[in-house]
DNA sequence: ACTTGACCTTCCAATCGCTGGAAGGCCGAT
DNA sequence: ATCGGCCTTCCAGCGATTGGAAGGTCAAGT
């Protein structure tokens, strides 16, 4: 199979998956006599588990160890777990920051009449001084 | 004053305040015999202005433009607010898609042991084919 | 046989918003 | 005069892609 074809039953796109390759995410295909890409059905299920990672919002870094803890069949489940409550942490902490922008942001803009005249809470919230 | 004290005044770092100016994003400053930059009072109220806008989560791009509006002391309030309406929409979908993040992994991480025993749900949800 | 077009290859650059370091100049105090 | 602490520029890197250029390969159609 070549990279393409990869690409459409993984779901991620052959540049992608070239770039995994360029990172050590992904281990080196075998090349053709023409050095394209060669790949069997084992690696659909490598690249999905990345995708799918990536879709839980965890980093190449944590992904480069869940893919290790995967690929140890005799790793301890309590290894994934922390690496998962620590994502989950880290997810968390993000949420509530945005979650306070967006609060703030709310409240002005409520007080902003958005019409036509210049007057505008928003920006005097933010050149206010100190 | 320089730099420093322009960053210390301002809550944003010498580094920084250079990075703004490459990017167009602060006027080029003024500059002594010695090629000094030099700043003005008006220059700290101006990169808090900058400062507390990204601390809203604003883009460099957006904060452009609020600068403009900022400036522009007969703009119209609701090009201000239909701006913050914009990043609001924008941090609510972020949010919720982190949420949607966190919320599956709690879930996986709720029904893995983490113990010594291998099994693992998450990394078995990772793997799933299809 | 030849050409087309869709694939594949590598390498380099850009994105975004910084942050770091290196190499050098300037300034004020001792 | 020398020292530390500023300041200057430029270049490179982070993370995770994405884009493009320039070129090789392959299979199908004419």
């Amino acid at each position: 199979m070549n990279i393409g074809e990869l690409a459409k039953l993984s779901g991620v796109n052959s540049k992608l998956i070239r770039h995994y390759e360029s990172i050590g995410l992904v281990p080196k295909a075998m090349r053709s006599d023409s050095g394209y890409r060669i790949y069997s059905k084992t690696d659909i299920q490598f690249l999905r588990f990345i995708r799918r990672a990536r879709g839980l919002g965890f980093s190449m870094k944590e992904i480069k160890k869940l893919i290790g803890l995967w690929r140890n069949k005799s790793r301890a489940s309590k290894e994934v777990k922390s690496l998962a409550m620590t994502h989950i942490k880290a997810l968390e902490t993000k949420i509530s920051e945005m979650q306070e922008m967006a609060d703030s942001l709310r409240l002005l803009a409520k007080s902003c009449h958005g019409d036509s005249r210049p007057e505008c809470p928003i920006l005097n919230r933010l050149e206010i001084n100190e």
